[in-house]
DNA sequence: CAGTGGTCTAGACCACGGG
DNA sequence: CCGTGGTCTAGACCACTGG
């Protein structure tokens, strides 16, 4: 047996300092309380901060803290003059064979898909979405501002843009039915297929925390796609969208054994 | 010109708390210092709590807030008994077709990359690892822990694991030579290339912050790979690392056409 | 209205790093 | 030693939600 450590493992490598772990009452009751938390229901009522503050006597900035370390780690949602509420992200696989329909995805996970039309307008395609749905610049399309909810909880929101001809009456089909994919498959007659995807993890700027009802600054996923017509099909919907981390545990898959 | 808007717009949609946006003194701070940080260097020391607080005419609560805002959003890094450094995240992007190195993709984004080995143990590979080695379960093989610094500052921990014949000397070649991609083509003679990759983020467990240097419940990466010797060749590498969401900015990309 | 979380002050002690 | 950030108390006011 072989073994093999470096020199510079004592002091954390070279030159770095060693965070020390808080070593606080507030540590403590973080542990105590994700416990508890693990076999709760999603939605369910947890202990406010007084109540907190009373139970493991201390003051408000400890219980306070200590809550604010669960909604940190996404167990909980904090609602002013709510109260706080532990809270479930649901898995949504981004694989290269998968569909992109967002309903779909989140109704085999269990969960209960909700989306909210906030804009569908008529416009020309500026030229990036132009390039990328290989139409000309100027062409008519529409863009679509969407929220979509998970149990009635904003979890994402963004612009998807497609051209008219693919469905010239969009704004009265979205009244009927609440899923891109089903129309796009019921009245255009096509086949989305997920062509590309491009997705990190960004603090939430402004635009994007209204949209999902969440704080500024907050973790969220930003997912940029294009959507084909069967494979390698023509371009149906460019999609940028903003998804809640504390929401959706994004799992993004490359390859399979069929990549390079 | 058709407009749409839905008749639960205003509420924010179904039953949905307007999450309201700090409107005290600290969040006018935070934009300040977010604009003046945004030019400075990376590791540039920034005002400590006191300073802020003279400087803007608040209590040490109020400037804490703001620079722990400032934390949140990546923009800097705050070690006690040091200061507030600005930090800068390096962009990694995994796609099908780039090579899988480490330190490579660093140095093309203009990083220093520096990778300490905490353990390197000639073992039997267990079950899960030899599977996807595609080996027997119990052959010999290396269990490697690694420690990634960018810019000095830790930024990626984990495991990887490869078969013993590989490289037999493997211990002696790592004082040699840091990266693996570079001992295995050298020593070994194939040519690593990243077969598949599962990504998503994670508060950090207790194992990973240890290794990151960070505090638990910290948002990292987790990144799972295969690598295998040229296009569909053996497997090589088996990998499982936790990457620092504040120290890298993972973008991933699936499909470019390419794919169904 | 009472209860919740969001923000803030003033003050304190501690752990840590560097000179 | 001093200055840093990490934690905590006690108390205050505010914004928001529900009944």
């Amino acid at each position: 047996m072989v073994v093999h450590r470096t020199a510079t493992w004592a002091g954390y490598g070279p030159g770095v300092a060693r965070q020390s772990v808080p070593a606080g009452s507030s540590a403590q009751i973080v542990r105590v309380l994700a416990d508890e938390l693990a076999d709760l229901p999603s939605g369910t009522r947890v202990a406010s901060e007084a109540e907190v503050g009373r139970r493991f006597g201390v003051g408000r900035a400890a219980a306070r803290a200590a809550l604010g370390e669960l909604e940190r780690r996404m167990l909980v949602s904090r609602i002013q003059g709510l109260g706080t509420f532990t809270r479930r992200r649901v898995d949504y696989l981004v694989a290269p064979g998968r569909a992109p329909s967002w309903s779909r995805t989140l109704r085999e996970a269990g969960a209960e898909p909700r989306t909210v039309v906030l804009a569908c307008d008529a416009v020309p395609l500026p030229p990036d979405v132009a390039a990328a749905l290989e139409v000309p610049t100027g062409t008519r399309g529409f863009r679509l501002v969407r929220r979509s909810h998970i149990d009635e909880m904003p979890a994402a929101w963004g612009v998807e843009w497609l051209t008219a001809d693919l469905v010239p009456e969009l704004p009265t089909a979205l009244r009927l039915e609440e899923s891109l994919d089903t129309i796009l498959r019921e009245t255009a007659g096509v086949r989305p297929e997920r062509a590309w995807t491009r997705a990190s993890v960004e603090p939430a700027p402004e635009e994007a925390s209204d949209g999902l009802g969440c704080r500024p600054g907050d973790p969220a996923w930003l997912m940029a796609s294009l959507a084909r017509d069967g494979a390698g099909g023509r371009p149906l919907l460019s999609t940028e969208r903003w998804v809640r981390a504390d929401a959706v545990r994004v799992v993004l898959e490359l390859g399979h054994g069929r990549d390079t």
